[in-house]
DNA sequence: TTTATTTTAGCAAACATTTTCTTTAGAATT
DNA sequence: AATTCTAAAGAAAATGTTTGCTAAAATAAA
């Protein structure tokens, strides 16, 4: 079993003290070039990197930053959390990653965990229940910390930290809007998640930008069964020439009312949902989707991330970065 | 801006030494009830945690553990990481998460850097990459360096690991036996993983359990206008009762072909999906599939690793530890 | 009372670094 | 020849813990 070297032991084996040896692979100008030459050359021989831990410990820095996610299993966070790996590697940082579950409890432990110096500075897509619950203390505990903080994804609330999220309202109100632009008067939504945060904002946009004179379909809720009703009444009775979904539940539902009822889409219903690329592009018919390009959500946010981490104090008040989103045309919604 | 307390300060505001305080806070018999009880009451009121990189250092343990996901867009991994993070939860470990993207190169790179200390043990699903090309040195030097390895997932190769998977023969065998016994005996099998090491033991179950006079039907195509041709050709021209899916795409690849040559399921056509159960659930008609039980192979995986790191030397051979599968019915095999 | 024993607490080393401060030796200046 | 300066390297402190050893005080035994 092989064991890592330290710098005492390069030291004894060049018969130089352990701060030389320091110096020497820290480039010193205190050191001879003779001497930098003969500790490299040793140093690389017994393939010597420093200890991490040990260097965190002078540093005061962990060199790592953790992740909240509320739930991996949807993809969207999943992609996020790639985008944000992607961007640590690039700059030496390790990711630590947390699922809160969607859980208030578990979200407070984590950052009662995190405020012990485990990490640099954390990224969070707060759960549902914190939100619904508005119950940020822990996020502020983490500020007073002095921990940077990082919201992605569902940044909607008042709390001082950098975020990065998109425009829920301005996205869905421009898909609306396109729609009504194609000549198709009755537009439903079709949602599970309008309790929370997102969906609230997501019918919003799709209320703003339907006429006046226009009727409102909204099939909504969390209980299948519920969705189910609501959505064929959508379909069937009030015979809706399309349907905005905001998220993957109410996507499928349509999907699947549609099938029972023989509705064909795109011919007799056009879709658009909410969805990954991945599972959009795969279903039959596949679904215009909302491209909300989730790993530039990992990456963005870990980059404002590093930004405070490099200057905590320059720059007090927290920055917002808005991300485009893309709508994709698939067969679901051809002319 | 709050500051952590550290042993020294408490030393000083309680006028004793720092190893006394050190001492009455880990319980030590050498220190007296009441001093213990003091310095527990300060310790307490500035909520006292100990820093856990000093802590790391004295102990030479990182206190984290290393997972090394080659696609964390697969809801399987992702779902499995899941598992993994409850359980190091429950451990008192923390979670690096390294994304392979099922690069070779990539996970050469993050094994060195495991080398250097970073982690205390690693959980890999090796990448497609790596298994290919049978390059498994990286992994020999976790091994070299005295950092316990535990394979989830993708296991089918020697390595001197624990590991932790499915029996991907012995399953779809069984499925495959399932139907014939339900009276089918046109059964085809679609892939787009046949090249991968759990692709060719999916199709060997399949194969193995057929009986001698019956022929195979295989739709087996990375590339989809093939997979497409294949899958078509399968369904409509040889007219198999039944396809199992060893994968998501292969999955919704039969459920277009069906769908656009107006073949009904589960009428016509008996469909069983590798796919999660989310996606199996809400698809129309909702997919018979074979929950792997992602979590549990988390959870699993995490236990091996912690078993090794509380007594490393023990138990020097590998433990295999293989996961039973379940074969859920939904729609798509009604009878 | 003296010696032995036990309790209690402090000292100092150790973990692997980095960095400031000193020391030493040789070169340059007077 | 004496002094100053500079280059190079070492000593030591510091990061925050834990822990083996030592010292002192308190108690018990002789």
């Amino acid at each position: 079993m092989k064991n890592k070297i330290t710098l005492k032991e390069l030291a004894k084996l060049l018969n130089v003290s352990i701060s030389t040896v320091s110096k020497a692979l820290n480039d010193s100008p205190e050191i001879s070039a003779k001497t930098v030459e003969r500790v490299k050359e040793l140093a690389k021989l017994h393939n010597y990197r420093p200890n991490p831990v040990a260097v965190n410990l002078k540093s005061s820095k962990s060199g790592t930053i953790g992740v909240i996610i509320p739930n991996i299993s949807n993809s969207f966070f999943a992609r996020v959390l790639s985008g944000i790996e992607a961007e640590a590697q690039r700059a030496g940082l390790q990711v630590i990653t947390y699922i809160s579950n969607e859980k208030l409890d578990r979200e407070k432990q984590i950052c009662d965990m995190l405020t012990t110096g485990y990490v640099d500075g954390v990224l969070i897509a707060v759960a549902e229940e914190t939100q619904r619950k508005k119950e940020f203390d822990h996020l502020y505990q983490l500020v007073e910390y002095g921990i940077p903080v990082v919201l992605y994804d569902r940044i909607n609330f008042d709390i001082p930290a950098d975020r990065i999220g998109i425009d829920d309202v301005g996205t869905f109100a421009d898909v609306t809007k396109g729609l009504l632009a194609k000549g198709i008067r009755k537009i439903g939504i079709a949602t599970t998640i309008h309790h929370m945060g997102v969906g609230k904002l997501r019918i919003e946009g799709y209320k703003e930008a339907l006429p006046k004179n226009e009727n409102y379909y909204i099939a909504n809720s969390a209980r299948p069964e519920s969705l189910k009703e609501k959505t064929e009444k959508m379909l069937v009775k009030d015979k809706v020439e399309a349907v905005i979904c905001t998220d993957f539940e109410s996507t499928m539902q349509v999907y699947r009312s549609a099938f029972e009822h023989t509705i064909n889409i795109p011919e007799d219903l056009k879709v658009i949902g909410f969805i990954g690329k991945e599972l959009a592009n795969f279903l039959t018919p596949s679904i215009s989707y909302i491209d909300q390009f989730p790993e530039e959500m990992g990456t963005g946010a870990m980059q404002l991330l590093e930004a405070r981490l490099n200057n905590y104090n320059k720059d007090k008040s927290g920055t917002e970065r808005i991300l485009k989103t893309s709508l994709v045309h698939l067969e679901s919604t051809k002319f």
